[in-house]
DNA sequence: CATTCATTTCAAAAAAAAATGAAATAAGCA
DNA sequence: TGCTTATTTCATTTTTTTTTGAAATGAATG
């Protein structure tokens, strides 16, 4: 009547860990691939990371590609992106050629990174533009174009707060 | 030789003036867009908003679509999404029947709105998600189990200082 | 140093996101 | 109310982004 009458227990009891531990990598995978997507990350990225953070043993590009049923260009670049963010590492297995990939898990420097990596540059080049702007006003400012030098000013007090917040924010994680 | 020479001096002046304006408004645009798209939101978003920021007058959206080049189907969920964002308010105009849009300008505001909007509702669905991984862990925890169970604590930290660090962001945001 | 296996690269395909514009709807006016 | 103008909606098209997979490159092994 009932299949799992008939598997010995300590095999049941194993193949529910298994499909413990498969659940969680799955809630795991969609977990990240939200959050890596709120942050402008493809959701192969977001699927390497989220297999790799309930993994227990490091994985090579390989299997970490037929576990997604994904490409191995797309593991390759999706490694590529996580690596450059420290977001994953490489540990060294005895006996195999391959590297093996596991997750960094402190957020706090992960954010760090990112924030340096992919929002500071824009930053800087966005102060730029604004220095730009400026030469377009007239040098005798006329009354009326008050209007325009306080509206620069604004987008100066933005970029300059946000370089100082947004460094900081890692800082104020406590996790 | 030079066709400015006869071109009179206040119709010049005028005509520089206008340039510089111009000027001001495409620098505008690009630094919008570019800072829209890092939050997530399509171009003629940013095109619309950066537009606004520099004009003195509110505009309706006809003059919003014609000036920028895009459709007025554009126009329409561009201002739609700032609109919902609080980004953009409506002036009333004596004698036209169309909206009229300006810029809202408060920046401490209009991030305070994104967060609220575009961010904690993920963060909310986040925490189900990690509530759910928990029911995926076995009551009994094995030794062993501890490695899923300080992931899964790790995330809940995550989540928990997100909902409490983003929405003070905007606080902190002393322009 | 030749072979095998691992990884990267990148042109092409597929998928996802955004823009268009015409039809439908709404909203003011006479 | 009927007419005109403004706005929204949404199926289609366009553009952009991401993925794929095969070829090129690189790296370890015997």
């Amino acid at each position: 009547m009932n299949e799992s009458m008939t598997v010995p227990a300590n095999l049941q009891t194993e193949s529910s860990a298994v499909i413990n531990a498969r659940n969680l990598e799955l809630e795991s995978i969609d977990f990240f691939v939200r959050l890596m997507s709120m942050l402008g990350m493809p959701r192969s990225v977001g699927e390497i990371y989220g297999l790799l953070y309930f993994s227990k043993d490091s994985l090579p590009m390989d299997q970490i590609a037929s576990r997604l049923e994904i490409s191995i260009g797309s593991a390759s670049q999706g490694l590529r992106t996580l690596r450059s963010l420290k977001a994953v590492r490489t540990a060294y297995v005895a006996g195999d050629r391959r590297d093996h990939y596991f997750a960094e898990t402190e957020f706090r420097r992960l954010f760090s990174n990112f924030i340096k990596d992919e929002i500071m540059p824009h930053l800087d080049s966005a102060k730029d533009r604004i220095s730009r702007m400026e030469k377009s006003l007239p040098e005798q400012s006329h009354e009326e174009d008050e209007f325009y030098a306080v509206r620069i000013e604004k987008l100066r007090r933005l970029t300059k707060a946000g370089g100082r917040l947004l460094p900081a924010l890692a800082g104020l994680l406590k996790l």
